[in-house]
DNA sequence: TAATCTATTGCAACATAGTTGCAAAAACTA
DNA sequence: TAGTTTTTGCAACTATGTTGCAATAGATTA
């Protein structure tokens, strides 16, 4: 774990420091989207802030991890696929959150639908987020 | 203009105020979706930032308006149709935002497409907001 | 591995967004 | 028009996010 959060820093031509190995194995650990407030409480006490934002912000920059549009309005991030480049993002999938757990997850596997737009509206990028219950809290008990 | 709104405003049993008039009426006369801070904007020498945070909430509790989740995660209103009723809002349509004018859209006619879920996923809402060129900044000047 | 250079961090201060309680004012009711 | 209810404005507060700058830690090279 901490070797490929290493590499993974070193690819992304940064510098390894302690926050942005913690907040990468926040990550790796939830394997669901986080918001700043979520890192904050986790890792608040070990680093500023201030440092948190400039971290993810950065990490955004590098194509290490998307944004996610909620209904709600929160800032949330989850992890990028090996396709994505530094500054060029291609996460063309469904992002859902799950009303019972909140949890968001990335559905890598589907794909936004294209749709039919009105007559001159061109359009170049489409987010689409879902809401409803996953498939852990759907399980029966 | 002015009966129409003291008239969609008493069918929403509330009360006639000078505050949810001008609100509504900058929501008809631009006829795109409006943030709070351009409301704010546009009328706030004469009311108040809280009354205006008030107002918005009370209209979207009422029908009247509907919230817009948008990519950089700025609170968007738009006016409902007719069809949403109080607590029940039906705004399966899609959204649409301007990268060049800014001007956020609902696409009336544009419905949402259904997609496949994974397995034991269920969905309850899906938002889809489409960022782009609008009809009118794609047009021969 | 020590010296140097560069990138990152923490702090302080600030800016913006949104909320709450309460008293005053306006709208509704009869 | 008097009484009741609803809405508004104010003040204070919380949360969220940003910027400049000095101190520190990471990378680099000799």
């Amino acid at each position: 774990m901490e070797q490929k959060i290493i590499d993974l820093l070193k690819r992304s031509s940064l510098s390894v420091t302690d926050s942005r190995k913690k907040i990468l194995e926040s990550f790796f650990q939830k394997n669901s989207a986080l918001a700043h407030a979520d890192i904050e409480l986790q890792v608040g006490d070990e680093f500023d802030r201030v440092t948190i934002y400039r971290t993810l912000q950065t990490f955004v920059d590098k194509g290490i991890i998307h944004t996610i549009p909620t209904p709600d309005n929160a800032v949330l991030y989850a992890l990028c696929k090996d396709s994505c480049s530094a500054g060029h993002h291609h996460d063309n999938h469904v992002h859902f959150i799950c009303d019972n757990c909140n949890k968001t997850y990335c559905l890598e596997h589907v794909v936004v639908p294209n749709i039919t737009m009105p007559n001159n509206f061109v359009a170049s990028q489409i987010d689409m987020v879902v809401s409803g219950v996953c498939d852990i809290c759907n399980a029966p008990s």
